[in-house]
DNA sequence: TTGTATGCGTTATCAG
DNA sequence: CTGATAACGCATACAA
């Protein structure tokens, strides 16, 4: 048995409500007789006690600790902000738990229902669920909350990338090396990311292919299969495990084509591919959050503005060198 | 506010208890007036109720929670693997936590000793510390543990892959490719798997050259600089990570050597780079964490064996090219 | 079948 | 400066 306020109250002849005040620390404990803080701290140190957080969590009704909630922690992208999230949240004295929905909507509802009663005090999500009434359907009214990365209508406090500057820019670098007609690789429409990239590319490259399915590697796979006889200029996807798919399919490639892909592709200075992305700035993303999150954990009624960062179009060495050639190859149009 | 169980026995004219059994839905609501049922039942949904797990888990002392405390959830290979745990535990009705010490000891301590408190019911960590008695001290003894990918001498409850075998295949594919003498890039000898990989590789090779630091892909880039002008048939990585820094600083190599790798590298069969990876079964070692787990959380005292699972060689396309013309050059010695 | 009473370990409000 | 005492929300032994 772990020892408790009252184990050290009795070793020290003292009270419970004395012991809470010596170890609380604050103001209360600075005023105490130096005698009996000391024997209570040897006393607690001795027994080696340590606070029952679920206690004093029900008591205090907040527990320092905020939750987030991603859509897929396979996914190194989600690993990658987590990790971030954690350390920043850790300068601030809270303590992050991690769960994962798996991209499942339902699985999501279980989280956002069950959540809330763990006496979390924050909430940091990638949903799933697209709509503001099914999110806040689940959740208590009045708690924390930060949309990451799937900013939802009628919800303020977000912080994401923006789509259409990110569409904007990879769809220039495409045009400039020469692109006219993509197939595209798309992750479920009723993501919002995915559905936005895919609508913004649309509109500016003919689209004569389109495969759509879960955001996983598989998909990319079935998608180049699926793309095999069709003359497209460049494949575009919608995420990094898009991308992943399709790159990992072109080994028998003679001719690999082109390929935009939205987020980062590890390693891609080395392949043999013209790869060019649009990443986006995780930490950025990720310290966003952060500073969305604590003035509503303090309590601080402020109206939040959804926060939308830039990304930046990054092209492989491939890449770089098919925009060269084309350009070399259109300073003399005549040869 | 949220409701609590006396607003609904409010509503419907009973007691806090009645309304506890009804909710709790065992055995004895079944022999209960399906009139108060009913209109229990009745109230809680219309009042929307969500039980306070907090109250529950400080009454019952259990809270159907896992924590699985990572050493850094920006590798992929812990998402990976965070995401595999996470199903099979919804499977048995428990759900995740998932908390990371980003491999700073002093953080993992932090977490030893909070999550405890937070009333989790068993524990699955992936340790920084090294020794059985850092990590117990700080445990209430009796709380179910496995130690996940680091085994600890003294800790019975683990699960990881064989490490010698895993040297064993990598060595011998490296050797079949003529490797004699190779450059080591190491992560930090504190770590077990990082030390003993290191030990077995540097026991069948000359290591003419050895960096070590933090398991990140800095540490990989660093090490080719340092390993410029060295002579090796081969670079040896303890993990992916420094596996992929490594790999990302050869984008200049006019002839990128040989690289053996622990752990799985994306995207590898399309690098214009001999690899030769030693990959670990992760959805094995999860679904057996699991069932490590699930016995002690049962209360059930079993003597737990350390599981090890072996991993498999996996080279990728240019690895076995390698391999096809030595096996030419050797069978027309004379040429 | 239902209600009453007690306690989980803390913090907070009172008196003294 | 310190000690009773009352919550927090829930589950359960016991009483009716």
């Amino acid at each position: 048995m772990r020892p408790t306020l009252l184990d050290i109250a009795r070793a020290t002849h003292t009270s419970v409500s004395t012991v809470s005040r010596v170890l609380a620390g604050g103001v209360s404990a600075a005023r105490m007789s130096h005698d009996t803080r000391v024997r209570v701290l040897e006393a607690a140190n001795r027994l080696g006690y340590r606070p029952n957080l679920v206690a004093r969590s029900l008591r205090t009704r907040r527990s320092q600790t905020v939750a987030l909630l991603v859509s897929d922690i396979a996914n190194p992208w989600f690993g990658q902000i987590a990790s971030l999230i954690e350390q920043s949240l850790h300068h601030h004295r809270y303590s992050l738990v991690l769960c994962n929905s798996g991209e499942d909507e339902e699985l999501e509802r279980e989280y956002l229902r069950l959540l809330p009663g763990k006496g979390i005090d924050g909430l940091i999500v990638v949903p799933v669920l697209h709509s503001r009434k099914a999110l806040m359907e689940l959740l208590p009214a009045g708690l924390p909350l930060v949309v990451l990365d799937r900013p939802i209508p009628g919800i303020a406090c977000s912080v994401s990338s923006d789509q259409e500057q990110a569409a904007a820019i990879l769809c220039a670098a495409l045009e400039r090396a020469g692109v006219k007609r993509v197939a595209m690789v798309c992750g479920p429409q009723r993501i919002v990311t995915h559905r936005r990239r895919c609508e913004l590319v649309a509109s500016r490259f003919e689209v004569i292919a389109c495969h759509e399915g879960p955001a996983q590697r598989d998909t990319g796979r079935r998608a180049y299969i699926k793309f095999l006889h069709i003359e497209a200029d460049a494949i575009v996807c919608t995420n990094n495990f898009l991308g992943q798919g399709v790159i990992d399919s072109l080994a028998d490639a003679e001719c690999p084509p082109t390929i935009g892909c939205f987020d980062e592709i590890a390693l891609m200075d080395l392949l043999p591919v013209p790869i060019v992305c649009s990443v986006q700035d995780v930490p950025l993303l990720a310290e966003g959050c952060v500073q969305q999150l604590l003035p509503q954990l303090r309590g601080e009624l402020t109206k939040p503005q959804p926060l939308v960062l830039p990304t930046r179009a990054v092209p492989n060495r491939r890449f770089q060198a098919l925009l060269m050639q084309r350009r070399e190859s259109s300073a003399a149009p005549g040869q």
